[in-house]
DNA sequence: GCTGAAATCACACATTA
DNA sequence: TAATGTGTGATTTCAGC
């Protein structure tokens, strides 16, 4: 029987505030949306909870640490069959220099971010875990020049009046 | 003149503690990298200063929110000058739906990353927001099946001794 | 790296709607 | 009855030494 949560005005605004930034006190919190301190952790701890908040992290920023390249990376493979398959996903997943590995529709099979230090590194990433792989039939990158959006964060409206959530616990 | 910043066997650690939760206290953390509580206090404020640490966020997962539709979009423009390149890159950056946009080598020139409640929804954002804006003259969608992998974190070497490091201040 | 003051967190209980 | 607000002790942060 799949449970409920609804997020209230005041839910959504607490979000984008903590997208933005999970340290600020709950006091200060609790102040901009109006409601009391204990309140305002209760209703974070909730959010937590239900999974809706689903991690708080720190996050860095590769190009401050010299991991300057990214680039994207189209792959078929030769055989598909469903064990190729996960051989390959299981692989990727554990590459560090993959971010982001999706089986995507159209005229490859996979798409993956992978971020790296510098071109020679990314040649070798590729020979070592892409072309030396055995079960790839073609592959492609394409090199992000500008990142003209980044957002990791979703942005709730805060005007609408209440919004059903379907939650796993 | 650039400045440096050195990144130690603990500073890498504590990078890789606080990018899966950064609510850990310090006195937890300090134990698991063998310093006292303080020091590992200043070594998080200086990574945070020196912009290493980039934000602090609370991460949520869209999928637990019915935003359970991602779709990759290659863009082509018509013209490519300068003066409506920006334009494009800014109406991207406004659109709450567009969570990645990179201007990319290739035979396209953008590739947008884009999450939508229901297909209906792409739907209404492609005809309103790229096909119906002038300066479009290709587009194509992929739609991925499957994450096989979605890291937010760097993964730093713990065992290697020291990462030199330029900050910006 | 240690200590202590100031701030924050987090709980029990009263209150309200 | 379920959610909010008030008051208070336990933790944590953070500066000075």
């Amino acid at each position: 029987m799949p449970k409920f949560h609804t997020l209230d005005k005041v839910d959504r605004k607490l979000l984008n505030l903590l997208q933005k930034d999970n340290q600020t006190p709950t006091r200060m919190l609790a102040d901009k949306v109006h409601i009391s301190q204990p309140t305002c952790l209760r209703r974070i701890r909730d959010l937590r909870e239900t999974g809706i908040i689903s991690a708080d992290v720190a996050m860095i920023d590769p190009f401050a640490l010299g991991y300057g390249m990214l680039a994207f990376l189209e792959v078929s493979l030769t055989n598909q069959s469903d064990e190729h398959m996960q051989d390959f996903e299981a692989r990727m997943a554990k590459e560090a220099e993959v971010m982001q590995c999706y089986f995507v529709s159209g005229d490859y099979d996979y798409f993956l971010v992978v971020h790296v230090i510098d071109m020679d590194a990314y040649y070798q990433f590729v020979r070592r875990a892409i072309s030396g792989s055995g079960n790839v039939r073609h592959f492609q990158s394409r090199f992000p020049m500008k990142c003209a959006k980044f957002a990791t964060r979703i942005a709730f409206d805060e005007k609408a009046a209440e919004l059903q959530v379907r939650i796993a616990k």
